[in-house]
DNA sequence: CAGACATATCGACAAATGTCAATATGAAAG
DNA sequence: CTTTCATATTGACATTTGTCGATATGTCTG
């Protein structure tokens, strides 16, 4: 997938036709958001303000790879920011990304 | 896929975690939108306020089928109304439901 | 009704995706 | 440095998804 921790795209979809690889853009990002587990996952940390990787497979009802696995995909689209603290990994939500997300969609 | 022609789902993903059904409510629509040809038909149609069915095919480069396919995909998801007209097939965004996405993300 | 044409459905297939067990990597503590 | 524990990566697999050709359905027109 291409490197989408820059902007989502583009200006809103109602304002003129994407082009291809704006398109790309867009249904990546949100794509990394359009998966059950992903959601609760954002909504998780999205609620507490910020999480720690070693809750989340309990709170979710995955494995730990699986949970790792979507969190990387959250991180990658730009959706989550991953911090490390000493041997754990605290996730948080780009407010800024999401509202990007928005902005392009309404 | 169940019936998303109702609202998306619930509060904001940010106000508390989304139980494991809502989550798929607002992933299945998020995965509507989620695809770089869906994305680029729902672009084409916002943009022109409605757009009908026998231009699309051309102006996305993909078969009529698939097309047809991906629309109905953003109908079933509650994104695009269809009307039928004569024996064409318009449609329209539902700046209704986009909204509603927005306030579930933002 | 018959013909023409727009759209939907079907069947098939390759590619992408979600999942987990097993294992590797990395970071702190002793 | 070794151990311990948290997280990431790998490999494998079943399921889902996007696509198209062929065909069916539906709607107007003559």
């Amino acid at each position: 997938m291409t490197d989408l921790q820059s902007a989502v795209c583009c200006l809103p979809i109602s304002s003129s036709p994407l082009n291809e690889s704006d398109a790309e853009l867009l249904a990546g990002v949100l794509k990394a958001i359009a998966d059950p587990v992903r959601v609760r996952l954002l909504s998780i940390v999205a609620s507490s303000g910020e999480a720690c990787a070693c809750d989340l497979p309990g709170l979710v009802g995955k494995s730990q790879p699986t949970v790792s696995h979507h969190l990387s995909q959250l991180v990658e689209a730009g959706i989550l920011e991953r911090e490390q603290r000493g041997k754990w990994a605290w996730f948080r939500v780009s407010s800024e990304r999401l509202g990007e997300i928005c902005a392009v969609l309404c």
